[in-house]
DNA sequence: CCATTGACGAAGA
DNA sequence: TTCTTCGCCAATG
């Protein structure tokens, strides 16, 4: 295994990492949750919680990307200037997610971990 | 190359 | 319990 690295390895291991994120996303069932963190711990390449929201931000159409929320189990798209508000909730409803008074939902009840 | 900015998260105050 | 601070790492100017 050769450990000397040129450009075009590099570029590519991004791409297989933001794959990678997108293979995790998308097998989270209809009505469960993933947080970023956990997408991080599942995934080989180590990337960061922080890192795997800005490959989700840039995840192509028909990905899951509700399905994917902060730790403490509220709508981290809500933070956004320029996102529509309360529609990653409204999606989640959609699939039977309920959530509770102060805006978010039960990770006892919806989180989810690849088998 | 350096500074700044996030769809994050854990630990302190 | 709410608010800060800091580490994290890809992307952008």
């Amino acid at each position: 295994m050769g450990v000397k690295r040129v450009h075009g390895d590099v570029e590519g291991e991004r791409l297989n990492a933001q794959q990678q994120v997108i293979e995790v996303v998308r097998r989270i069932p209809r009505g469960r949750v993933m947080t970023y963190g956990q997408i991080s711990e599942v995934m080989a390449s180590r990337l960061s919680p922080r890192a795997v929201g800005w490959m989700i931000h840039r995840c192509p159409d028909g990905t899951p990307w509700q399905r994917v929320v902060n730790a403490s189990g509220g709508c981290s798209t809500d933070r956004l200037p320029d996102f529509p508000k309360g529609l990653q909730r409204t999606l989640l409803e959609e699939e039977g997610v309920e959530f509770r008074a102060n805006g978010t939902l039960d990770l006892e009840v919806y989180r989810w971990w690849p088998g």
